[in-house]
RNA sequence: GGCCCCAUCGUCUAGCGGCCUUGGACGCUUGGUUUUCAUCCAAGAAAUCGUGGGUUCGAAUCCCACUGGGGUCACCA
C-alpha cells in the first residue's frame, strides 16, 4: 500500500501552529514509508473565508522546511460533492431537509430547556417524494442531511489510541450539503480523501467524535477506509485547546519574533512524542527515521514557550553553523547595523541570543550613541571621584595599548578592585552595566570610538 | 448534561509486572569558571506515579469504580 497523508487546513485566518504540528507528523510518517504528503485547501466555508490565508499557510510550511505537494481547493470540485450526495440520496442514506435555520434554532433552544441533547428532530425524513420534488422545483432553500442509523456501534482501530467505539444513536443527522450548494466538512473530507487515495488520516483529537460519520460514508460509497490516527491536541496553560485568545498560535508570528524554523519544528516533535533515545535535539531527517506512533502520548501537551526559548538558543549557539546563523539573523538586523562587522560582532553575542530578535538590543551600542549616567559609571562600589580616577587611568593605558593584560596589570598595581574598575570602564565604553567581554568588545569598537567614549565619560564625572 | 478521549515532578516526557522508595529535559535554587551578563560545568529541591478497590508472590505498569481534566454535540472546519 502506498502511504499518502495530508493536511486540510481552512483558509479562515491565521496559519495555526496546530496546522504545523499536524503537518510535521503527517509529513514524517509519509516520508518514513516512502509515501507522499499532500496539502488540500478546505475552503467550503465561504462565510469565514479570508483572502490570502491560503498563501500564508504555504509560506509557513515553506518556512518550517516541511516539503509538501499542493493539490486543490475544495471549491474547485463542487460538482463531485453533489454527485456523491446524490448517490447517497438514491441509496437512502441521505435526504432533503427544508427546515429553516430559525426553526432549528428554536428547536434547539427547546431541547436545551428540556435538558435534552440538541439534535435534529428528523421532521423532513418522511416527506413524500412528490412533495420533496415540488419544493425542490419551486427553488425552496434546503440542505441535504445524512440519515444516521438508529443504533449501531461504529468502531475503528486508532493508530494512537487503540479501538474506539461510538454508537450512532449519539450522532445527529449531519448536514452534508449546505443550502449554498457547498458541502460540509464531513462530506468533503471523505470524498476528497478518497479522491486523493489518502491511506492514513492523521489529524487532531477533536475529530474523534465525528469519525463514525466518516466511516459510515466510506461504507455507503463502498470506498476503502483509511487508517485513522488521532493526535493529541496542543493546549493552553489552562489545558484548554490551544487558541489565539490564550496563546500565540500564528506561525508567521513565531518567525517574526525570531524563532528558528528548525527549533520550532524540533520543539513540536517533542509535543506528545519522545525520541527513543530520550534525545531533545535532533534533525528532521532523524525524526523521519525514528518516528513511531507507538511512542505517541495520548495526553494533550501544553505548549510551553520556556522550553522553546531554550531550544531556540541551543540551535543558535550549537546546532546551526555560523554562516547559517548569520543568514537567519539578516532580517533582524537594525537598518543601521554595520553588516560588514557582523562576523566580528556575532561571536560576542551568539551565546546570549535567545531569539534572533535579540540581536538589535544586544548590539546597538556598537553603532548607536550611548548615554551613560554618572550613577551607572559609579556602579554600586565606587564614588564619583573614584570613577573619574578609574577612567583617567584607563584612558592613558588604552592610549598605549589595547591589551587586556596591560589594563589588568595597571589595575592590580594600583591595588584597585577589579570589579569596581571594570564596571566603570564597561559603562563608559558600552553605556550599559552588562555587555559581552569588555576587551573583545573594545577591539570591535576600534580605538577611536573607544577613546572618545572614555573621554566623554570622564567629562561627566 | 450525553457521548468519546485522557490522567507520572510546575512544564515536556521515559517507564509498557519485578532492574523504579520513578529516569531524562526545560524551568527553578545553589556552587564553580568569569572584570558584568550569557555560555559551560557541578550539585540540589521538585511526582506517596489523581483517589479507592481489586488481580498477582509482586503494579506507575493489568482490571473496575470514583474523581479530575479535555474534546465534541452548527447549513465551522
Amino acid at each position: 500500500m502506498t502511504v499518502r497523508t495530508r493536511i486540510a487546513p481552512s483558509p479562515t485566518g491565521i496559519a495555526h501552529i496546530g496546522t504545523a504540528y499536524m503537518a510535521l507528523f503527517n509529513y514524517a510518517f509519509a516520508r518514513q514509508n516512502d509515501g507522499e504528503f499532500l496539502v488540500r485547501i478546505e475552503d467550503t466555508d465561504r462565510a469565514r473565508f479570508v483572502e490570502g490565508a491560503e498563501q500564508v499557510i504555504y509560506d509557513s510550511l515553506d518556512w518550517l522546511e516541511i516539503p509538501y505537494t499542493k493539490t486543490f481547493r475544495q471549491s474547485e470540485h463542487l460538482e463531485d460533492y453533489s454527485a456523491a450526495v446524490q448517490t447517497l440520496i438514491q441509496k437512502g442514506h441521505a435526504y432533503y431537509c427544508f427546515c429553516t435555520p430559525e426553526r432549528l434554532e428554536t428547536m434547539r433552544k427547546e431541547q436545551q430547556a428540556r435538558k435534552e441533547i440538541p439534535r435534529y428532530d428528523r421532521l423532513c425524513t418522511h416527506l413524500p417524494k412528490e412533495e420533496v420534488q415540488k419544493r425542490l422545483d419551486s427553488g425552496e432553500r434546503h440542505v441535504i442531511r445524512m440519515k444516521m442509523p438508529d443504533n449501531e456501534m461504529i468502531s475503528w482501530d486508532d493508530l494512537v489510541r487503540g479501538t474506539i467505539s461510538i454508537n450512532t444513536k449519539e450522532l445527529d443527522d449531519q448536514v452534508l450539503m449546505k443550502s449554498d450548494g457547498f458541502p460540509t466538512y464531513h462530506l468533503a473530507v471523505v470524498v476528497d480523501d478518497n479522491r486523493m487515495q489518502i491511506s492514513h488520516v492523521i489529524r487532531g483529537e477533536e475529530w474523534i467524535s465525528s469519525t463514525p460519520k466518516h466511516i459510515l460514508l466510506y461504507r455507503y460509497f463502498g470506498w476503502q477506509l483509511p487508517v485513522f490516527a488521532h493526535m493529541p491536541l496542543l493546549r493552553n496553560v489552562d489545558k484548554t485547546k490551544m487558541s489565539k485568545r490564550k496563546n500565540d498560535v500564528s506561525i508567521p508570528s513565531y518567525k517574526e519574533k525570531g524563532y528558528l524554523p528548525q527549533a520550532l519544528r524540533n520543539y513540536l516533535c517533542l509535543m506528545g512524542w519522545s525520541h527513543p533515545d530520550e534525545k531533545d535535539i535532533f534533525a528532521l531527517q532523524e525524526f523521519i527515521k525514528v518516528f513511531s506512533f507507538s511512542r505517541m502520548q495520548t495526553t494533550g501537551p501544553i505548549f510551553d514557550v520556556k522550553k522553546l526559548d531554550w531550544m531556540n538558543g541551543k540551535y543558535i549557539r550549537e546546532v546551526l553553523k555560523t554562516d547559517e546563523v548569520e543568514t537567519a539573523l539578516f532580517p533582524f538586523l537594525p537598518d543601521d547595523f554595520p553588516q560588514d562587522l557582523l562576523p566580528k560582532i556575532l561571536p560576542l553575542v551568539r551565546e546570549r541570543l535567545v531569539t534572533l530578535h535579540d540581536i538589535g538590543p544586544l548590539t546597538e551600542f556598537f553603532y548607536h550613541d550611548i548615554h551613560p549616567t554618572v550613577e551607572e559609571l559609579m556602579g554600586k562600589k565606587s564614588s564619583m571621584s573614584e570613577a573619574k580616577k578609574y577612567l583617567e587611568a584607563a584612558l592613558s593605558t588604552l592610549e598605549k595599548s589595547f591589551e587586556e593584560t596591560e589594563m589588568l596589570a595597571m589595575v592590580d598595581s594600583k591595588g584597585w578592585n577589579r570589579g569596581a574598575f571594570f564596571t566603570t570602564l564597561r559603562v563608559a565604553v558600552t553605556g550599559r552595566t552588562v555587555s559581552p567581554p569588555l576587551f573583545d568588545t573594545i577591539r570591535v569598537l576600534g580605538k577611536q570610538l573607544t577613546l572618545s567614549r572614555v573621554k566623554a565619560a570622564i567629562t561627566l564625572c
